[in-house]
DNA sequence: TGCAAAATAGCACGACCGTTCGTTTTATTC
DNA sequence: GAATAAAACGAACGGTCGTGCTATTTTGCA
């Protein structure tokens, strides 16, 4: 963990809003630029398979230019998982919070996470290859890995409470089972269609939550 | 940085048929040896942490008197990818065919799947860490995960397609469905019991197995 | 028991790794 | 523009990696 004394006493280091580069100093823009890479290697070649040579090389920048932004290669990929929880985030959780709350929203969760799964340029996720390389390694790295995942774990089953809630699950529905059930779709999702390039994944994914709502009485749409 | 002789490895066995020195020379005990050896360290660190070094260290040779029976480390890598699925066989599917064919068959596949995944010194599967490393690296060891996973996949729904021929499950019921929904089952356990330590995650799966079975008409024993 | 072959060890190599350090370039502030 | 701080570089270090090559030991068989 970076220690807060350590920051530059007088200006307090503001947070990235963006590309707004006026209050974005150089640093932090090149910085961002070498998580971004970093982020784009690691989904392809997993955290562990992160080297600071490479992600330099893909920066353009040098090796030692990289580092010293970070101070070690394990603050580099806790950096790269903080910035997938952000986008995480970002692409999954909140444009559902657009949708009504309960199962509307439950769906739309479900949905983007798929989608994130299967989408763009087949890149990994990194909360799934990262739990293959780190449950058998204590660490920080394994730490956010957990926390990160714990955390969106939680929004989900939160949103499914509010669906029992609102009445659109029924009152004896186990908001722990659903999810863990949930999740078991959205890993055999990501183990077939990217690792055996099965076809008919996508689908089986999407039967398998009707299924899911089915057997709480919810007739699929 | 950790070193690996302070894991966990469990000390080498001799090799099974190793007793029988007649029909297995001194070099091919030896190579069980080593391969045993790194299916112990590769359940623990993945395929791509295997190093012959260390793999050498943990049988007790030399890295160049390991490297001799291999001759690449790919090559130890398929091995290591043969011999799993070769346990796989003998602990998962060998002992199902002893159960009656139809539904108990199935029940006893995935309860002994079950038991392999949060089985015994919390030993990682390498099915699910290798697809996770090698989904985005084509090559030999690649295909030998994927082969090997594919022949399992196929033994299941083989099993599931015996069960609704002998009237256990409806006619309609679709097995390719019902294996994914299993196979994210069994990967929602090693990734929830594995990596978040939830404790939960065995009586889970089995409730969700039993939901499965129930949506065609099967009541829970 | 002797001998060829197989098995293993020893050693060195080039490549890459994370990391350190001193220097140089670039950006910010006065 | 000068002074100062931040950022980036380049070279080097100790280490580990996979892999050849050669010598030595061990094995299995005539």
């Amino acid at each position: 963990m970076t220690s807060v004394s350590k920051l530059p006493i007088r200006k307090i280091a503001e947070p990235a809003t963006g590309s707004d580069s006026r209050a974005m100093l150089k640093g932090q823009q090149t910085k961002a630029t070498i998580v971004d890479a970093a982020m784009g290697l690691a989904t392809h070649l997993g955290l562990e398979g992160l080297s600071i040579g490479v992600v330099a090389e893909v920066a353009q920048m040098s090796k030692s230019g990289v580092f010293a932004h970070f101070g070690s290669r394990e603050e580099l990929q806790i950096s790269v998982v903080r910035e997938y929880f952000n986008q995480f985030e970002q692409e999954v959780f909140y444009p559902a919070l657009a949708a009504p709350r309960g199962l509307p929203r439950v769906r739309v969760m479900f949905d983007n996470w798929m989608r994130l799964m299967v989408g763009e340029e087949q890149a990994g996720c990194i909360f799934i290859s990262g739990a293959a390389e780190f449950d058998d390694r204590p660490g920080p790295v394994r730490d956010a890995l957990a926390s990160s995942v714990k955390t969106w774990l939680t929004a989900v089953r939160r949103a499914i409470v509010q669906a029992r809630e609102m009445g659109h699950l029924p009152a004896d529905s186990d908001e722990h089972q659903i999810a863990f059930e949930l999740h078991g779709l959205i890993l055999a999702l990501h183990y077939e269609a990217r690792f055996l390039k099965d076809a008919g994944s996508s689908e089986r994914t999407t039967v398998g939550f009707n299924h899911i709502l089915a057997r709480h009485g919810v007739k699929s749409t």
